[in-house]
DNA sequence: TAAAAGTCGACTGTCGACAATCCATCCCAA
DNA sequence: TTGGGATGGATTGTCGACAGTCGACTTTTA
C-alpha cells in the first residue's frame, strides 16, 4: 500500500530487545502475548485473577493496554471477565472439559471430513513430515515437542478443510484444550500409541472417505478424552479443595443471554461463599 | 445525590427510559446492546464502519465504553476491529454465509441429539407453546415475530441441550445469522412450511432417538440454507456488478455511505450532553 | 505524465485522574 | 450471638487529553 519497509518500525521498535522480525504492534497485543504464554506455560494457575493494575505497573504501562489485552484473550477463551469483578483465567472443570473434549470432536471429524475432500499431494507431504516428527520425538521421548506437533498436525487438518469459520471456532476451543494441558503435563499415556493415532489418522485421509475420516477423527479424540478426564479426575480429586468459585465463571454472558431470550429478570447468578 | 445540571449526570446506571426490564448494568453493556439491535434490525448494514467517536457522541458518553461495547460484540462475532483501522460490522458473503449454515448444521444437530435424551415434559411444553405461536404468526403473516420465534425455538433447544460450551458456540455463529436475516428479508419462501418443519423436529426430538433428531434437524437447516443462498446470489446478483471486490478491499464509496448512513441515522439513544 | 515524497485530517491507541461498585469488616441493636 | 447497616479499601468503569498511525491529497521530481 503505502510505503513499504521504511516507515515500518517506528513505534513497537522503541522498547522492544529486538525479538521478532515483525513485532506486535500495539501494547496490548504484546500483553496479551504476554499473558497468554504465561498461561500456556502454567505460570499464571486456572482461576487467577487478573488485576488490571497490577499488570499495568508489571508492563510498565497504563491500564488501558491491559483491558484491551484481557479482552482479546476473553475473546479466545483464555480469560473470563463479570462486570466490576474483573478478569480472572478460566477454570476448567472436569465437566468442561468433557464438553469441551465433545465440541472439538465433532468440529475436528467435520474438518477430517472436508479435508479428506480437499487435501493435495503438497498438504499430505506436510502431514507425512509432521507425523515422522512426532515418531522422532516420540522416539526420544520429548514430551513437549510431542505436544506441540499433535497440535500443529490437528490444526493443519482444520485449516486445510477450507472452512474458515470452522477454523476460527476450532482455534477458541483448542486454546481451551491447550490451557488444560498445561495444567495436567500428563497427558500421553503411551507416546508410541499417539504416533500410530495419527498415522491412522493421515491413511483415513489419504482414502478420501469423508465418513471414515470423521469416523477415525473422532474415535482418535475419543480416546483422547477418556485418558484425559481419568487422569483430571485423579488431579483435580487430589489437588484442591477449592474447586467452587469456577462455577459461576460464565454467568455474565448467561445472564445476559438469558435477559435476551426470556426477556424476563430472573438472576442466574448463584450466592457466593468466601 | 449528585446535582443532575450541570455536574456529571449520575452515572448511566439507571437512567432507562424504562424499557427493558432490568437495566443492563455498565454503560458499555447499553451501548453493546443498541448497536446490537441497530444491527440485527438492519438499521446499520453489513461492513459500515463503527466510528468510535461518533458513537460515543450519539450515546452522550466517551470512547471508553464504546471501546468496550466494540469489543464485546466483536466477541460475540458481530463486529470485526484491525488494529490502527478500527471496527466494522462484518460482511457475509455467500461463502460465508454456506459456512456459518453448515457449522450451524452440524451444532444443533449435536444439539438436538443431546436434547432428545434431556428434555423434560415441562421443555417439550414450552416448545409446544413456541411450536402454536409459531403457527399463529403464520397464519396472520407475521413475518417478525416468526423470526423471532424461530430463533427461540432453536436457542431453546440449544439450551436444553444441557452443554454450556455448545450453547455457546452456537450463540455466535447464530448471532451471525441474525445478522444475515437482517439485512435480507426475504427468508421464508412459504410461512406454513417453516411451521411444519419446526413441528417435525418437535416430533423427533419426542421420539427421544437421537439419531433421528439430530438428522431432522439437520435436514431443516440444510433445506433454509438451500432457499437461503439462492436468495443471496439472487440479490447479490442483482445488486452489484462485482461482489467479490467489496470483500477484500473496501471501496471508499462504500464507506462513506456507510459513515453517512451511520451519522445520519436516528441517534441510538441520546440526550445529555454536556 | 507518472511515480515518489511531503502534508494534512481523521481515527485509534494510550495515559492519568476520578467516580462507582464490590466486598470484607466492624459496629450496634435485638 | 445474630442480623442489618454503615464504613473503608481495593478494583473496575468512565472521562478527557494527547500521541501515533493510516489514507487521501498535494506537490515535487525524473
Amino acid at each position: 500500500m503505502a510505503v513499504p519497509g521504511r516507515t515500518a518500525a517506528p513505534r513497537a521498535t522503541r522498547r522492544l530487545n529486538g525479538v521478532s522480525p515483525i513485532a506486535f504492534r500495539t501494547i496490548a497485543e504484546q500483553i496479551a502475548g504476554s499473558i497468554r504464554e504465561a498461561i500456556a506455560q502454567g505460570r499464571i494457575a486456572p482461576a487467577t485473577r487478573l488485576l488490571e493494575l497490577s499488570l499495568a505497573q508489571e508492563m510498565g504501562t497504563s491500564r488501558a493496554p491491559v483491558r484491551e489485552a484481557l479482552s482479546q484473550l476473553e475473546r479466545e477463551g483464555l480469560v473470563v471477565k463479570e462486570p466490576n469483578r474483573g478478569a480472572r483465567v478460566v477454570e476448567l472443570t472436569e465437566e468442561t472439559v468433557r464438553e469441551v473434549a465433545s465440541l472439538r470432536g465433532l468440529l475436528e471429524g467435520f474438518a477430517a471430513s472436508l479435508a479428506a475432500e480437499r487435501l493435495t499431494t503438497t498438504e499430505f507431504k506436510t502431514l507425512d513430515a509432521i507425523l515422522s516428527d512426532m515418531d522422532r520425538a516420540a522416539q526420544r521421548g520429548e514430551y513437549a515437542r510431542l505436544v506441540e506437533l499433535d497440535y500443529q498436525f490437528h490444526a493443519f487438518i482444520c485449516r486445510a478443510s477450507g472452512h474458515r469459520t470452522l477454523y476460527e471456532t476450532w482455534t477458541v476451543i483448542s486454546g481451551k484444550v491447550r490451557l488444560y494441558l498445561s495444567t495436567t503435563n500428563l497427558m500421553y499415556r503411551d507416546l508410541k500409541a499417539v504416533v500410530r493415532g495419527h498415522g491412522e489418522i493421515l491413511a483415513a485421509l489419504r482414502s478420501r472417505n469423508k465418513a471414515r475420516a470423521n469416523r477415525v477423527m473422532q474415535e482418535h479424540l475419543g480416546e483422547m478424552l477418556n485418558d484425559f478426564v481419568a487422569k483430571v479426575a485423579r488431579t483435580s480429586r487430589r489437588g484442591g479443595p477449592k474447586p467452587q468459585s469456577a462455577t459461576f465463571q460464565e454467568s455474565r454472558r448467561a445472564r445476559r443471554l438469558a435477559v435476551a431470550l426470556l426477556s424476563r429478570g430472573e438472576s442466574l447468578r448463584g450466592k457466593r461463599s468466601r
